[in-house]
RNA sequence: GCACCGUUGGUCCAGUGGUAGGACAUUAGCUUCCCAAGCUAAUAGCCCGGGUUCAAUUCCCGGACGGUGCACCA
């Protein structure tokens, strides 16, 4: 789609602009004028509607700076560093760990320091890929993706600005779950800014340095619980599974989701669920469904541990861009911050019926062992507790031996029998901690407005004379309407015009109110900007002995319907919930008019 | 980050070693009963820094930003 003269359109009309222009311009950064951000905003209560208010889930707001603890635990600080090396001859820059691991038979150069794997270059010759000079005796730079800062004075609490919403919720699922009173399924959802220290941002909205995502995290126990399957279940869906990326004439699955989580294609019954109602959703916002596609991940790009993973892909100006990823990410997220954080990150799941069992315990008596065995005595301990769950047998003699300590440092040591105060306890347990799955669909709100704008951008012919207008679910088009008085040089137009708009205001919809310039001109605004409807006063609606009465225009077809002053804010909010305008055609006089439309 | 190309009113473009012109848009007035009409007037611009020069928007160097290709893209 007319990339070029979208972009010229979403600037001159306040969509999107490159942000901080009066200093020379930000890369990677964009404002979303009065027009854009409205789109936004709709864009996100609709996904908010959806994804939080109909599942029942409920939203958070984390905060966007994180200390660094919590990225060691994702694995963002690693995950995100990539190590770069500029070759002196012709600038190129390639991954250094890369290199090396092509040379030598690293497999993960990725977890060496940069000065080792300077050393590896300098020790295997690695050459420049692009020019062959060699890179030895180049400085391996280390480029972290994510944007740091220090928390507070000095530079004690490292921070970073999060490079994904995210992790906002798995940190606080410690809290998050008493929410839920600690039983699963339940899902958290976020809306906000993230971002990422591109290395050369590109195409406008499509990579950004801060950009907004739309993240659901569904926490499910992987035994028990199933997706409402059936009620997406009949959802047609186009998909590109791996296998038919990898052939030479793939090609499309068209299918439902019932049918691909039976037969496979989609290995997870939940990644099925949602991508049948992220479907649903993007049809809804206005995505046109023939530039729409979900793209299984090929094995090479799915993290180790996502079992299964798709995108949502729409095509914008002739390529297909990502909109959002739906990830099984099975308990990843939740068992590393276990290891890391201090709070547990797992559900009490209670036993059908309670289960008892027998269980060999210790009670050593450290009044015994402290004398003992000094300053080992705690590890003594401990290795007693260990050995009475692995080999209660252990036990049965009149000492016990134990190890403690590792490798070369190993030691042995004796203990009496008696000490130990082994026993063998019979105890009821109710149920198990389990650490819950999670399944993500993660959106790009950015992009989906990007891709809202490029599909619904039309051309057509209105009375000869060519028109630009965005064809903009009445849902998330920046205004839900516009008035205007028909002509300015009648005070009665002008007033009735004003108490409309005013009135329209008072009943909540978002209205724009002109009386600048022609008629036409007028409608060309609006269409340009995708207002859904414009209501124009003339003075046949004011004139007469019944009611008070406006036309209604729809800006597809440019078709009016006279309705009455009266009824104009519940048709209009009818409209934007759904309604079709052909309905007003039904019950309303349409009004004749010369203008003709021609398609494009 | 590298390479090539580009950057002139709000937008799209023309042009010049002596500080600029158009189209569209915008504003005001006139006109106007339905789709960018017409008339009059007004507002508004050479990306930033350095160099060469009597003089730089123009030439040179560097930077920023944008486009394209490469690299990168949890």
């Amino acid at each position: 789609m007319a990339g070029g003269a979208l972009a010229e359109l979403a600037k001159r009309r306040g969509f999107f602009f490159g942000a901080n222009g009066a200093y020379g311009g930000t890369a990677g950064f964009y404002t979303f004028g009065p027009q854009g951000a409205a789109l936004k905003r709709n864009v996100e209560e609709a996904w908010r509607d959806r994804f939080t208010r109909k599942e029942g889930n409920r939203e958070i707001e984390a905060p966007t700076v994180m200390p660094e603890a919590v990225f060691e635990a994702s694995g963002h600080l690693d995950g995100f560093d990539d190590m770069l090396v500029e070759c002196g001859e012709c600038g190129e820059s390639s991954r250094a760990d890369h290199l090396v691991e092509d040379a030598t038979d690293f497999e993960d150069a990725e977890s060496l320091s940069g000065g080792a794997v300077e050393d590896l270059i300098h020790e295997h010759d690695v050459a420049c890929p692009s020019c062959g000079v060699a890179l030895a005796g180049r400085d391996v730079e280390n480029f972290n993706l994510m944007f740091a800062t220090d928390i507070g004075p000095g530079d004690a609490h490292p921070g970073y600005l999060r490079p994904e919403t995210a992790q906002g919720i798995f940190v606080e699922f410690p809290r998050l779950k008493e929410y839920a009173r600690g039983s699963l399924p339940f899902g958290i959802t976020q809306i906000g800014p993230a971002y990422r220290n591109e290395i050369s941002p590109r195409g406008g909205l499509l990579r950004l340095r801060e950009f907004t995502q739309a993240e659901l995290e569904q926490f499910i126990d992987p035994e028990t619980d199933e997706p409402p399957l059936d009620r997406v279940a009949d959802v047609d869906v186009r998909l590109y599974p791996a296998d038919e990326q990898a052939a030479a004439d793939g090609e499309y699955r068209d299918t439902t989701v019932g049918e691909a989580v039976a037969d496979g294609t989609i290995g997870s019954a939940w990644v099925g669920y949602y991508l049948g109602v992220a479907r649903e959703w993007y049809e809804r916002v206005g995505v046109d469904m023939d530039r729409f596609r979900f793209r299984q991940h090929l094995a090479g790009e799915r993290a180790h541990y996502a079992a299964d993973c798709w995108d949502a892909e729409s095509e914008v100006g002739g390529d297909w861009i990502e909109i959002a990823g739906f990830a099984y990410r099975g308990d990843y997220d939740l068992s590393k911050h276990g290891e890391h954080g201090d709070d547990a990150f797992t559900v009490f799941k209670r036993y059908d019926e309670p289960k008892t069992v027998e269980r060999a315990t210790v009670d050593p008596d450290m009044s015994v062992l402290g004398p003992e065995f000094g300053g080992d005595a705690a590890a003594v301990a401990d290795a007693l507790e260990t050995l009475a769950g692995r080999d209660p047998g252990a036990f049965e003699g009149e000492t016990v031996t134990v190890e403690i300590g590792e490798g070369d440092d190993a030691e042995t040591h004796e203990v009496d029998a008696d000490v130990a105060n082994f026993a063998v306890e019979e105890t009821t347990e109710n149920g198990e901690h389990i650490t819950p799955h999670v399944v993500e669909p993660s959106f790009g709100v950015g992009r989906t407005v990007q891709t809202l704008l490029a599909h619904a951008y039309e051309t057509d012919e209105v009375d000869g004379e060519e028109r630009t207008y965005l064809a903009l679910e009445p849902e998330v088009a920046p205004r839900d309407a516009a008035v205007f008085p028909l002509v300015t040089n009648d005070d009665r137009l002008v007033e009735l015009a004003t108490r409309v708009a005013d009135d329209l205001r008072a009943a909540g919809l978002s209205v724009a109110y002109d009386d600048s310039g022609s008629i036409g001109r007028r409608y060309r605004r609006q269409d340009e900007v995708g207002t859904p409807f414009c209501v124009t006063v003339d003075r046949d609606g004011i004139e007469g002995d019944g009611p008070e009465t406006v036309t209604v225009r729809e800006r597809d077809s440019a078709a009016q319907v006279r309705v009455p002053v009266g009824e104009l804010a519940a048709e209009l909010a009818t409209l934007r919930a759904g309604g079709e305008f052909v309905s007003l055609s039904e019950r309303y006089d349409s009004v004749e008019t010369d203008v003709e439309t021609t398609t494009n």
